[in-house]
DNA sequence: TATTGTTATACTCTATAACTATA
DNA sequence: TATAGTTATAGAGTATAACAATA
């Protein structure tokens, strides 16, 4: 395997040829051995819940970087399934506040577990300076994006400002 | 930026930490700035059935990772918005054999280096080691996953065989 | 007026199951 | 019998638009 990706253009090419199909494994082996009836949206949305208990609706919508309505739909899909609770706000009573059910951590768990196992199974191969350069990668990628939309969320408070 | 991830087990957890939210960046710039109402599934197929002209059905299930109904259904809509066209092969008459039409291939074109550019401009403030950086770890990440792959579909023959 | 959240509508993705036609 | 493909069905993700309630 050689990859020369040296200008943004390259590398962009790259990560845009390698991370769907990554993506699409991540999520049918989740389904498949980790959490059958879990979605990939509900995983997320649950881990975020999980690590901001009592969390709104908006922040989990900016979290996962969708509207407030497809965050409301899913909430909502994961309220009827026991896995979340919904609860007003003590003091602004626009909000709710989201947390997590016994069931809910259970399966969170469980399913982080397995669907880590089964990545880990897929790498299992590599020499750990492969691994390493892995995660360094994909750190990067995923701070570089987070930085880009940090920016663009800038540009767009002062678009309302201006 | 530190990561320390040196057992697969390490690796798959910043894995899946890291790879979803990129992927959904992804998506969402290509929809909005690259080509609005070609999704990314579409895109892929479009993609295949250029590097593979006249590929069958059974082919873009493949490279998709999906059924064959699911790949039949993405083409019914490619065929319906003007940018792929079905056809008979010319020996094996349960087959089609699809191609891009003049359109599909524009459009295409065009969806790629939009989005090719907006996924450079995240990038643009890394040095050229940190691209190659990324590059070499979604490569390795991808090599891996297609590897296993190969080998449950392998496994899945012996059972079938068995 | 701006924000929080819900709901309706209308797409797409996706798998399973049942089916036809061909090899 | 096995393979290529279609179609129906059902559930999930997703955005937009219209709406209610609150700040």
């Amino acid at each position: 395997m050689v990859v020369s990706a040296r200008t943004p253009e390259q590398c962009a090419a790259v990560v845009m040829e390698t991370i769907p199909p990554v993506m699409r494994f991540i999520r049918t082996e989740m389904r498949r051995h980790g959490a059958p009836g879990l979605s990939m949206p509900q995983f997320r949305a649950l881990g975020f819940v999980d690590r901001c208990p009592g969390a709104s609706l908006s922040a989990v919508a900016d979290h996962l970087g969708v509207t407030l309505s497809t965050a409301s739909v899913i909430a909502d899909r994961l309220v009827r399934h026991g896995l979340i609770a919904r609860a007003p706000h003590p003091t602004e009573r626009r909000r709710i506040t989201l947390t997590l059910t016994p069931a809910g951590s259970l399966l969170l768990q469980q399913a982080r577990q397995a669907t880590r196992s089964k990545v880990a199974a897929m790498l299992d191969g590599l020499s750990s300076e492969q691994l390493q350069t892995i995660a360094e990668g994909v750190t990067l990628l995923n701070d570089a994006f987070r930085g880009a939309l940090a920016s663009k969320k800038r540009e767009a408070n002062d678009d309302v400002v201006e």
